[in-house]
DNA sequence: TTACTAATCTGCAAGCGTTGTTGACTGGGA
DNA sequence: TCCCAGTCAACAACGCTTGCAGATTAGTAA
């Protein structure tokens, strides 16, 4: 995504005005890069700015993802998650535990499929997800089953 | 999945119930290959046994994949797909149109991931996810985008 | 067959993430 | 400074899924 500054022009030149509210979820995004759901940028703006709704946190960031600003990601954790990264070409790992989130880089030329797709068939993205545990939740499933 | 006669075996050595409702899902899974939502499964059990509750046709699905039976896939539209095939390991194109499901066969191996993965993290599956328009679909789109 | 009981059924309410609505408010171009 | 399209906060409603409760039933053991 483009720095806070960017985006102000970037909204203004959209028609969209610039708020208080936005600018602090531009700033949020922009300093974040550990692919936060729409309640997590909510509370972290709501930090700075009590008063600030979710229903404006989402409108805002639907209003990056529809810009290109932002990428709007389902990792099946439950809920959205936003990622600042646009710029590099990267797919996503997951842990089913805690939800956390890691870019990965992977190289898709490499990729080879076994068939072809279907006929007229667009592709629009290919995506790799690599879901797992991390250190920390392998560490407390296997004290759980030590315990069970 | 297993055939809706071994299922039964299955289920009663879990201690599980064979019910009439529950061979109905099993016999709509084991014909249906289109990854269907819970709510498809629900209309084509419904067809021959009107009085069943959708909220069974959850509790029959979560079991079949909990046994392992089924696979449970959150592919971003909007409500879980169930998959009978679990036998060969495969992946998944989507069109973001209509929905539509199709299995694709990749080789995994050639993947190269450009970076570690971080330390400690055990991956339990890796999976691609191939996303785009449906060739019907992508005419219905060019269709609005003449109009428009 | 019969009787018993744990498992299951249905219908409804509730949970969660997200979006629609509404009336008051305000950014920012003229 | 004015003005109004765009935005705000609060609340209701949505779609998918699960929790709950009381009535029903599969399957075992006698």
């Amino acid at each position: 995504m483009h720095s806070p500054e960017e985006l102000t022009q970037r909204f203004r030149e959209r028609g969209l005005k610039v708020t208080p509210q936005r600018q602090a979820v531009f700033r949020v995004l922009y300093q974040n890069h550990t692919h936060p759901s729409a309640e997590t940028v909510y509370e972290q703006v709501a930090e700075q700015m009590p008063t600030i709704s979710l229903r404006t946190v989402y409108q805002t960031l639907n209003d990056l993802t529809d810009m290109g600003e932002i990428l709007h990601l389902d990792l099946g954790t439950g809920s959205a998650r936003f990622d600042s990264n646009v710029e590099d070409a990267h797919h996503h790992l997951v842990c089913e535990g805690c939800g956390m989130v890691r870019d990965v880089e992977a190289d898709l030329d490499s990729l080879k499929f076994n068939e072809a797709l279907p006929t007229g068939f667009r592709v629009s993205e290919t995506e790799i997800l690599v879901r797992g545990l991390c250190e920390h939740c392998l560490a407390k499933d296997q004290h759980r089953m030590a315990e069970a």
